[in-house]
DNA sequence: ATTTTTTATTGTAAATTTGCGATGAATAAA
DNA sequence: TTTATTCATCGCAAATTTACAATAAAAAAT
């Protein structure tokens, strides 16, 4: 199939794992570490640094654009991509709970 | 395609990517949020506990125990899944990086 | 020895993901 | 106005993911 049963789950559940799966490839992680290393935004610029085809590229943008993690707007004929600072912190907070489960167990077992 | 350039990233991007992988899916959250909640090895009642037919949740395992995140052990007719605590620290601190990158910016822009 | 219980595996179908060439759209530069 | 430049979109191919029915495997219970 290669369809979610999204019903049978949780919002929290639905929404970690959309995040999760945001993350989930390294020219993702890349563009976002670019992102946060130049700490402005950006036209141009991350074709050049991430090594993949235009097209690739700006299919990758839009995936994180689409869940927030990163915002755009035109400038002339390039496009200004940087960080939404708000939206990843609501990102962390969505993560951050799942990631510290094991703060919170007595490590009874195994 | 559908085939990842790992070859193009770095071996830290492509392992946060590969465990933000992982946890990409709504199952696989429940089954980690379960694995805690009951803080000791469960044989038998994933199954239940998820709404998903037990061939689907025993693929959702795999992967899990594929990248290290629970160990199963067999226990008679039953499997017993764990959280692999070991692993789980080493997922987060692969992780945590990552989403603390914006605790280290100015947020200059946007 | 046979049946039951529990989990893994196989096979299959459909959707999604990844990647890129070709092309389009929109603005800047000439 | 014509020609770059920059990015998005379309269309395609191939791989991967998700889901499950059917079946196998392995131990327990009868």
């Amino acid at each position: 199939m290669g369809v979610t049963k999204s019903e049978k789950f949780t919002d929290a559940q639905n929404q970690v794992a959309r995040m999760a799966k945001a993350l989930a490839h390294p020219a993702r992680i890349a563009i976002i570490e670019y992102l946060f290393s130049i700490d402005s935004c950006v036209c141009g610029d991350i074709v050049n640094e991430i090594g993949l085809a235009q097209p690739t590229i700006s299919q990758h943008l839009k995936e994180l654009k689409t869940v927030g993690l990163i915002k755009g707007s035109v400038e002339g004929t390039s496009v200004c991509y940087c960080i939404d600072h708000q939206n990843w912190l609501l990102m962390k907070n969505l993560l951050s709970p799942i990631l510290n489960l094991d703060a919170a167990t007595l490590n009874k077992c195994c």
